[in-house]
DNA sequence: TGTACATCAGTGAACGCGCGTTCACTGATGTAC
DNA sequence: TGTACATCAGTGAACGCGCGTTCACTGATGTAC
């Protein structure tokens, strides 16, 4: 049964955030095609209206994930003050909250190491994602430009290396990481 | 044809040094018991002579990585001075080599996301060695007890994240974020 | 505004493929005497 | 030390399964007149 435009724009947004969710909890090979349609209320066979490739999914998963990820973590950093800023996002960043619910949570823990193995594609829409959480980073951090963005990698490399660490351990070793790189417990 | 108990014995390591190469290369669903197998110079059958399951295996390998990676990096960490010791540990961690060669390299940017997601086994095994390495770069920190073991963790999710984020990068932003954590070209 | 028809989003069965695992078999190894 | 036999490492075919992808089909949507 064919379906208006709105509704396919719609079937699409929500195969795009199943992907989102899906993929960083499950991984690109643990989220399958089948997975994510389901999840969406559509069966497997309809992927193919959507996407050419399960590559594409990804992709455009990607980007969709950077943007969730990004406009959750400004919101609590809403403040004049740029110092407080960083510091609101590294509260949020290093929280037991965000090594427990990966789906929500930064992509770059949960999906680097599998977009490290992926298409030129797909690892573009990452990198431009990371470059774009890069600048905000480095947007609230002092010096001049060069040091702003040096300093914003080490703290992005710092918080994703200490989640990603934190998700293979057991829960005392977990709020010992989360505890040494800045952040705390809630 | 059956073969001598020294014979298995060599089998068996030959068996789990090709899976620690594999599984960093390929990711844990991306390296199979088949390549394995065939990288060890054997035939898929053989394999349950020698362990249980996959995820046995892959335990084994971990252990193993763990331990080529921490005695590599050691042998370019000897030195009497603690603080040129840690420094010699950057410099090869957050090099250009060790970023396009994640089979001999350190399992955490490699593979922590991929443990994340699989068995109680395998998330221990990761976790000892996990330790092992925050040990061994505490004892060449500063301080006292706590703060050294702090700084370790500080230290090692840096640069697990930056190898891990420069991995999916282009080659002038991954040697961006390797000069921007402390290391560089080499 | 109404009618006829082409389009195509979504369904569910089916495809080939590679996966982890099992199995019957082979023949050298290890052991009991 | 030699002989008879049980063991079992390794082989290669086969298993069921889930994967990404394809396909024939349905019927509401969009369009041409």
């Amino acid at each position: 049964m064919r379906v208006s435009q709105a509704e396919k724009e719609r079937s699409r947004d929500r195969i795009v955030t199943s992907a989102a969710r899906l993929l960083r909890e499950r991984g690109v090979d643990g989220a399958s095609v089948a997975d994510v349609m389901s999840d969406a209320g559509l069966t497997h066979g309809g992927f193919y209206r959507h996407f050419e490739t399960k590559d594409a999914l990804v992709a455009a998963a990607l980007d969709q994930a950077f943007d969730q990820f990004i406009s959750t973590v400004s919101r609590g950093a809403l403040t004049p003050d740029p110092q407080a800023a960083v510091a609101g996002f590294m509260k949020t960043y290093l929280s037991e909250g965000h090594v427990a619910h990966p789906g929500q949570g930064c992509p770059i823990p949960a999906l680097a190491a599998d977009v490290g193995r992926s298409s030129p594609l797909v690892q573009e829409r990452f990198s431009a994602g990371v470059r774009r959480m890069v600048a905000a980073i480095g947007h609230a951090m002092p010096g001049d430009d060069e040091a702003r963005r040096s300093a914003a990698w080490r703290q992005l490399a710092m918080m994703a290396g200490a989640v990603m660490m934190a998700r293979t351990a057991d829960s005392p070793t977990a709020a010992e990481i989360l505890t040494a790189c800045g952040g705390g417990d809630s």
